[in-house]
RNA sequence: GCCGGAGUGGCGGAAUGGUCUACGCGCACGACUCAAAAUCGUGUGGGCGCAAGCCCUUGUGGGUUCAAGUCCCACCUCCGGCACCA
């Protein structure tokens, strides 16, 4: 027999595998297919070490077993080469980017080749390869078309080593997830993507993917972070230098009904209630309005000055601005509700009034005029006109204010949303509208623009104006990591201006504090100091007096005084008395005896009795002790809900808690009918949580400790008309009324411009008539130029705007001069849709072609790297979503099942890292032990998705497995006469190793696998059962599998043939060993036939262990078919 | 703090509510050898015992069950995600 030779067998057989193209993937209509796919790597400069191939490896196993079960498949692998490791290793090297990437792909292609992966090579992509990025371009102009990219001002998280611009998907706490550097905000135009118009399907979908693991899941809910809330109003009050109030002009929009129609009546009524002046005039014909005419009756009509906002709806918003543009004076604002479309918009309906109506109108001079503009848009309207309102708001420089109107276009008869634009209000975001009447001040974000606006020179609402400036500032300049590490609050008081709570009507302060975030929510909230840590800290700091709303309640699950859902409940007032020892620092409590009840002293008040009187009647009573006297009582009340059993009844407790002290030791004597209930205990003062037991009662300790911020669910309390409701109630009761339902998430747009060289350039042209222009798709790729200098400017410009001839372009509209795009893209772009390219990567026409996308998506087996979780798992989600809208792919989700690979750790259990110098070269692994040794290891060392450490030495356990298994062939007999034992195992091996492959179980394969070998060591083997086995491990071992598989006479690659199956008759067995137990201890086995009668088990059973049973009562036999059979006996 | 996941020999780890510790590493002893390595064989959770055997054991404490590593409750520890997100 020859020596196992694993050098030249692994060399021989890569050859000619690649020679037979045996793993090529064709499109065969006939077959079922399977695409299995890695997330392709970044190919860095160091090459791979021993934990990168773990999953490589296993989708190889994986797709092996699926080729040979008769599917297509599709195994590509190909190379993520954009971005900042890359461009980094590039300037380090002093090697320009390009041929940086060439070289590590070169290298990392030779390690991959080398563990004998059956990649498809045809299909190799690469991220950076023009031919691929011209469809990264195309994506991201569909984007643009669609409205889901946009340019952006707003400050974005830099990173000042990696001189670039960062999402929030790229940073890790406040760092850069790349190099650690702490972030800082810098405002900068940016490339932003939409992602959150798709949050809520990326998060309702998740559902469609039950092959995900849960961890990956969750991971993406923590991330798109849905919460489920209200927005509030908060009137303002404050007073301007010049006094007068604003005044109202209306200008309606139906050209089919009157002006009494509708809001108009409403608004009129609600805001002369509040002593405003209004003035709503019909305007003429409004069935066939002209301008000429509409607009001469409100000149002719109305009086117009520097106090007046003027509101427009529908086509009002258009005599609104004429009507402005002509008398060309200031006035105090104008507010356009849902604004009537200009008819050269595409998608615009018909109207009567285009052809009478001018729709040049001068923007500039409007913005100019007006002292504030707001453009309120429906959402439920969508296209066209939610686009074409975003963008007249553009033009006004104002943010879109959107929302649900009551009725859609605004055509409710009340439309509270109009009233909020028009008076000075503040907005706050809260997922506790029930806590509302506790709010008893505001606070802002430093970068609120409410702020921003307050403390510009021309504004003097505040009378603080430069404190709070200068606070805003500090909190600008104070980095993440103080805001982080220094939890304490800081703030200031806004003087001079006063919110009014909707609910109570009281005047409330207004703060700006930085624990207040911007970006989440409204940038304001309410205080509620009574139900919220952070409210509480900050009130604690600045003296304010809190204000409960929410008495505790706390329900009884489990136990036998758990709530019996069948039964009324009872109410019942009481008392709760917390006692204190006369001298010691311990408290007086009771152990109920009938119910595992821990509690204070309480007691039922009677009718006409004051609570104090109860308390001390109760104590004595149930304590004896005498001298009891008040101390405080510790506000508001506490409220339980369970059953009695000495009742048997629900009980509806509400406590009034109270704290006692005891002057002496004074007691008389309980009654039997006390003793019985309950036993009285001291216990010490930090002993007192552990001891009770009781969520009600636990609260009344926490009120006795100062502890008073109660955030679980109670009854309200001095809420008005909503006290006695149950906080969830309240919740939506309370949002109905005072404000509306709001769902806010914590996912926020990708931004997605890098100021660096090595990336996708970003396909837009900047022209000074046109604005931002596409460019036009037959012109795409734009390539990345070539350049020397491609280091980056720090300066927030990409190292491309240095290259005039690259940026100076025309114009594709008006081919006039224009400037090119310079920022690039993330590198996270290619990887957000690079999967599509494999199952078509030659096509010059599109991205994919149809027939091929239909035949191959979606992926089946996507694995790869936990890290990914939140940032490509989700990008990737985002753009499959966007292309399927467009109608690209004809799956809802890209990925049907993800695993994540455990990492390998090394050695001494830390990191593999070069900075350790604790790295396994998988290199050396292959030379000395050969590839397929690497590959049964690492799918042996434990469940795949666990991070398990290297360990050389247990390595050699696969290694000889492997020899073992040479060595076999040797002991092939060609007859049958031998343990018929050895074919059943066989069998069982088959639906094991197919079943654990299925599973990612790989390691249970394995040792099966090595259960079927000692067994056919020992036994004995036929030729035509060890070429069975072969097939089983050729997954693993690809090898060694095929040279045997060719040496035992075979023609064909082991790798194409079919997958054993295997024969139900062989895994069963005739004889079985049952256990037998005398009371639930093991105490014989018996071979008996599987199909024993139980009376026929039994009475084998007993002679066996008849020692046992001797003088013992069995009580009962439990008898479980072809397992076991336990006597059980009385003690 | 909140949300996920996991705690089993000296080590990596098996185990549809039914004999806990499969398989592998390591270790001990034996065979082969002058010897060593390799290979093969036997043994290997802990305690008591000469032995037959007995008792204990899946992070801790309770519970359900004839029977719990597995199900339920409380707690402890470790790992991962999010974190001043209202």
């Amino acid at each position: 027999m020859k020596e196992y030779d694993h050098k030249k067998i692994e060399a021989k057989w890569q050859k000619i595998w690649e020679k037979a193209g045996i793993y090529k993937s064709r499109e065969n209509a006939k077959k079922p297919k399977k695409y299995v796919l890695d997330m392709f790597p970044y190919p860095s400069g160091d090459g791979l070490h021993v934990g990168h191939p773990k999953g490589y490896i296993a989708t190889d196993v994986f797709s092996r077993h699926a080729r040979m079960q008769g599917h297509e498949v599709l195994h590509p692998m190909g190379w993520d080469a954009f971005g900042l490791p890359a461009e980094n290793f590039a300037i380090k090297n002093k090697m320009h980017p390009r041929k940086a990437v060439e070289r590590n792909i070169k290298r990392f292609k030779e390690q991959l080749k080398m563990i004998g992966l059956d990649y498809d090579w045809s299909r190799e992509i690469n991220t950076t390869d023009p031919d691929f990025y011209k469809w990264t371009q195309w994506i991201f102009l569909k984007l643009y078309e669609k409205g889901l990219a946009y340019e952006s001002y707003e400050p974005i998280n830099w990173c000042p080593t990696c001189q670039t611009g960062l999402s929030n998907e790229d940073l890790e706490g406040n760092a850069c997830e790349r190099c650690g550097t702490i972030v800082e905000k810098r405002p900068m135009r940016q490339w932003i993507l939409k992602i959150t118009d798709y949050a809520e399907r990326l998060l309702e979908d998740l559902a469609l993917l039950p092959q995900w693991q849960e961890h990956i899941k969750e991971s993406q809910r923590n991330w798109i972070g849905k919460s489920e809330g209200a927005e509030i109003d908060f009137p303002l009050e404050f007073q301007t230098k010049d006094g007068p109030k604003p005044n109202y002009l209306i200008l309606h929009g139906w050209y089919k009904e009157s002006s009494s129609g509708a809001f108009i009546p409403w608004l009129k009524t609600t805001l002369m209630a509040k002593g405003f002046d209004v003035q709503a005039p019909d305007l003429p014909n409004p069935e066939t309005p002209m301008e000429v005419e509409q607009v001469n009756k409100v000149l002719e009509n109305c009086t117009i000055n520097e106090h007046t906002i003027i509101i427009g709806h529908s086509l009002g918003g258009t005599v609104a601005m004429k009507v402005l543009e002509k008398i060309n004076k200031p006035i105090a604002g104008l507010v356009l509700v849902a604004p009537a479309m200009n008819p050269s918009v595409p998608g615009a309906k018909s109207r009567p009034f285009w052809k009478t109506f001018d729709w040049n109108i001068d923007y500039k001079r409007i913005k100019r005029l007006a002292g504030f503009v707001a453009v309120l848009c429906d959402l439920q309207e969508g296209e066209p006109r939610v686009p074409y309102l975003r963008d007249i708001a553009s033009k006004l420089e104002v943010s879109l204010t959107e929302g649900d109107a009551r009725e859609r276009h605004f055509f409710g008869r009340e439309e509270p949303m109009i009233l909020s634009a028009i008076t000075a209000h503040l907005t706050v975001f809260t997922t506790r509208a029930d806590t509302l009447y506790g709010a008893i001040y505001l606070v802002l974000s430093p970068e609120h623009p409410w702020i921003t606006l307050a403390i510009d020179k021309n504004h003097d609402v505040l009378k603080n104006k430069e404190e709070v400036k200068k606070y805003v500032v500090k909190a600008s300049k104070k980095t993440e990591i103080e805001r982080q590490e220094n939890k304490d609050k800081t703030g200031i008081k806004l003087e001079g201006i006063e919110a009014i709570n909707p609910a109570t009507r009281e005047k409330i302060p207004v703060y700006v504090a930085d624990y207040v975030l911007a970006n989440y929510g409204t940038g304001a909230i309410m205080a509620v100091p009574a139900h919220d840590e952070r409210d509480f800290e900050f009130a604690k700091k600045f003296d304010i007096p809190i204000k409960e709303v929410i008495e505790p309640l706390s329900i009884q699950m489990t136990d036998t005084d758990a709530l019996r859902p069948d039964l009324p409940l009872e109410d019942r007032n009481g008392v709760a008395a917390v006692v204190k020892h006369w001298e010691k620092n311990e408290y007086l409590c009771l152990s109920w005896k009938q119910q595992p009840i821990r509690a204070f002293v309480t007691g039922g008040i009677e009718p006409q009795e004051d609570p104090i009187e109860t308390a001390k009647r109760e104590i004595e009573e149930e304590t004896g002790y005498m001298s009891a006297e008040l101390v405080k009582p510790l506000g508001g009340r506490v409220h339980a809900q369970f059953y009695t059993v000495a009742k048997g009844k629900n009980r509806f407790g509400h406590y009034i808690p109270l704290l006692f002290k005891l002057k002496d030791s004074t007691r008389q004597e309980v009654s039997e009918y006390e003793k019985n209930q309950h036993d009285a205990t001291w216990v010490k003062a930090d002993e007192v949580a552990k001891f009770i037991n009781r969520g009600d009662m636990l609260e009344v300790w926490n009120r006795v400790k100062g502890e008073v911020v109660y955030t679980g669910k109670g009854i309200l309390a001095n809420s008005g008309e909503f006290d006695g409701l149950d906080n969830e109630q309240a919740k939506s009761k309370i949002t109905e009324v005072f404000g509306r339902k709001k769902t806010t998430f914590k996912l926020r747009d990708w931004v997605f411009s890098r100021q660096r060289y090595w990336g996708e350039p970003i396909p837009i042209i900047h022209c000074g008539k046109c604005g931002i222009v596409p460019v036009p798709e037959k012109d795409l790729p734009v390539k990345l130029p070539d350049v020397k200098n491609y280091k980056p400017t720090g300066t927030g410009e990409s190292p491309l705007a240095a290259i005039e001839k690259w940026v100076n372009v025309k114009c594709p509209k008006c081919k006039g001069k224009a400037k090119r795009e310079t920022n690039t893209m993330p590198q996270w772009a290619g990887s957000s849709w690079y999967y599509l390219r494999y199952m078509d990567p030659e096509n010059k026409k599109a991205l994919v072609s149809a027939k091929k996308e239909k035949y191959w998506a979606p992926v089946d087996l996507y694995v790869g790297g936990a890290e990914h979780a939140t940032r490509h798992l989700i990008y990737a989600r985002f753009w499959h979503k966007f292309l399927f809208d467009i109608g690209l792919v004809t799956t809802l989700e890209p990925f049907t099942r993800l695993i994540s690979v455990g990492l390998i750790q090394a050695e001494d259990g830390r990191k593999m890292s070069k900075r350790y110098g604790n790295v396994i070269n998988p290199d050396d692994i292959v030379e000395k032990y050969g590839a397929d040794t690497l590959r049964v290891y690492e799918m042996f060392m434990g469940p795949f998705t666990d991070a398990i450490a290297w360990n050389t030495n247990s390595m050699i356990g696969a290694r000889r497995f492997l020899e073992r298994v040479w060595r076999l062939q040797e002991k092939c007999r060609t007859s049958d006469v031998l343990h018929g034992d050895i074919e059943k195992l066989l069998h069982r091996t088959i639906k094991k190793v197919g079943e654990d492959i299925e599973a990612f179980k790989f390691n249970t394969a394995i040792s099966s696998m090595m259960i079927f070998v000692n067994a056919a060591e020992k036994g004995g083997i036929t030729t035509q059962q060890y070429g069975t086995f072969l097939k089983l491990l050729a997954p693993f071992a690809p090898h060694m599998a095929e040279d045997l598989w060719v040496a035992s006479g075979e023609k064909k690659s082991v790798h194409i043939s079919p997958w054993p199956l295997y024969d139900d008759a062989h895994l069963h067995d005739e004889i079985v060993t049952m256990v037998v137990q005398v009371g639930g201890k093991v105490r014989g086995q018996m071979q008996v036939s599987a199909s024993i009668a139980e009376d026929e088990a039994r009475s084998q059973a007993e002679k066996l262990v008849s020692k046992w049973l001797e003088g013992k009562r069995v009580v009962k036999v439990v008898f479980v078919p072809k397992r076991l059979i336990n006597f059980v006996i009385a003690d």
